[in-house]
DNA sequence: GCCATTTTTGCAACCGGTTGCATAAAACGG
DNA sequence: CCGTTTTATGCAACCGGTTGCAAAAATGGC
């Protein structure tokens, strides 16, 4: 059924080891050679077995690319943009749904009976444990839209998300908003934990400004909804800082729902910039993460990691702003 | 680094073949064999390359999952049920992203340079070449969302089209629309062709109905907001029956734009179901797609086809509903 | 045209497993 | 307890490639 390298050789009269090398470039082939071995090749329909190389030389070019948010729209976007990036380089995406995956160990086991020559692990609320594992595994590994920190424990690249707790801050305080809260995700997700700690920090300089706080279950619309539906059992705050875009339009949802106007009665301020954040309708004001640039330079710090796998831990921070649009009041002149 | 067979074997004084047969069911392996082996791979951390058994069994084990459809949020989910239901059954998803590739022959020749067992075509947007391709490629393949006929070329699972065109057309008629429209995705996409056609022919035995037709360049947002200005050029039809839930919304956002109410001006119809469809501000009547067994039985279907490749190509159909909310007026009383 | 150097080629071993076959060990029957 | 049947194990070849090494061929210098 399918054609192998030593057919090529015995149609090209010459031995597996040339065939073997007019498809590795670099190697050590006369023109004419590689035409005899081609013309076989083209004929047979031979096309080399990816597999079957990696044994010797140790390379699949599979990259385990993981995560366990797929129900956040702006992860249709980032898959797009990992399989194309990972594609453009040879590179091949195996897909890993850990959304009910607990123990770091099976994934571990699971990526290393494929040889993945790496792991991306694509979001910001899988606990750190499971890069680690794959870390201690020996599977070079970069977390996209991980925690920074200074001395990170794998490469890390995304945000500053304390950062952007503390513009979502600064900026809700000088629409002249006083009773602010957060509406997080996952209290288990680091990149919620640093928002909702650079928002308090920012806010606790402010000794007229009140803050209220609370996580929903997830990063989803649903949850989101849930959350503000709960809270609306008390008197809202003025202004509500939500940990992600989707949430945001959960909470508007809600919100509208109980007949609350936006940005007339509530403000709400939303984090990522997915696409459905502009639809009309929706208008969500949010601060815009870069994800472009995050998953370019994830592929990039990846690359480089297979080249050089101990490389020193790195963390790679991309700057947010503010997308204004239509659920925020205008600053007072 | 990494430990072989051979390594467990020497550590359990044994052949290497006694370490594979115990991780081989249904191998004949003594119960003494069993603890001695297990109990060195444990301590060694062993577990077996799939990628070097695929060599000699032929199967990976892994599915390329194809797409070229990364802006449809309807695919998020497509790709969460597929990789859930894959990894349930031991299968890996390899996911290839064919966006912007037109050459069949390139995707095939790199799926089977990783040797997979099956290929998911996901997608009612590829041109179907590339399904026939694997096929003659002779990789297994199931075209989920591809288009229905009674003699299909490869496995097909998805929803009659044309059925869904005669309902919207129906539907709209029993509303008391006169002037109605199709807006469909691309006009290359059999899926587009074939909701037109169930259309445009449930209205053609109804002379006092008026059909006008574009298409969207895109099953996307900004294509059906894009075209939906360009139609806003001339006065709009009574109610649109759009190809996709995304072009609805991106239609709708047109249409607020321009001053027109919907439903009070313009009727919307559209088709998916999608998670967003529901939200509210967006509340979208549609014609709801049931992807959740759609992805089950290509699943299935897969599954059978691994075990019996020459299987004689199926095409299963699904029934869809509309959804009512509240871009169509009520039915007349 | 001859010798030294460089390039090209083939041989054979190897990557990490699996499997058919032959033999050794165990189980069974009487 | 021995002969027969069944089950368990090891050997060796193989899956589809790669690669170090040595021999062969080509190139260059004089």
């Amino acid at each position: 059924m399918v054609v192998t390298l030593r057919e090529v050789a015995e149609r090209a009269g010459v031995s597996r080891s040339a065939v073997s090398r007019t498809f590795t470039d670099g190697a050590s082939v006369s023109p004419r050679m590689r035409r005899k071995v081609e013309k076989a090749a083209r004929e047979l329909g031979y096309s080399p077995n990816a597999l079957a190389s990696s044994l010797t030389t140790g390379r699949t070019k599979l990259i385990g690319l993981v995560s366990n948010n797929f129900h956040n729209p702006i992860f249709l976007e980032v898959f797009d943009l990992f399989t194309r990036g990972l594609q453009d380089r040879g590179l091949r995406p195996l897909l890993v749904n850990l959304s009910d995956e607990t123990n770091p160990d099976a994934s571990v086991r699971m990526l290393r009976q494929y040889s993945v020559d790496g792991v991306v692990v694509a979001s910001s609320t899988l606990p750190p444990g499971f890069a680690i594992a794959f870390r201690d595994a020996g599977v070079p590994v970069v977390n996209a839209f991980g925690r920074y920190a200074s001395e990170p424990d794998v490469h890390t690249v995304g945000i500053d998300n304390a950062g952007c707790g503390r513009i979502a801050a600064r900026t809700l305080i000088a629409r002249g908003y006083r009773r602010l809260a957060f509406l997080g995700g996952p209290d288990s997700a680091t990149s919620t934990q640093d928002r909702h700690a650079g928002f308090a920090a920012a806010i606790a300089s402010h000794p007229d400004i009140e803050l209220s706080v609370s996580f929903a279950e997830a990063y989803s619309f649903d949850a989101g909804r849930r959350e503000m539906q709960r809270l609306l059992a008390s008197p809202p705050a003025e202004a509500y800082f939500c940990g992600d875009d989707v949430l945001s339009i959960g909470a508007l949802s809600a919100l509208r729902d109980h007949g609350l106007s936006v940005p007339g009665d509530v403000g709400v301020l939303g984090l990522n910039d997915m696409e459905m954040s502009r639809w009309e309708g929706i208008d969500l004001t949010t601060i815009r993460q870069p994800i472009r640039q995050i998953v370019a330079s994830t592929i990039e710090l990846m690359v480089a990691t297979l080249e050089e796998p101990d490389r020193y831990p790195e963390a790679r921070v991309f700057p947010c702003r503010i997308v204004e649009r239509r659920t925020l009041r205008p600053p007072p002149r």
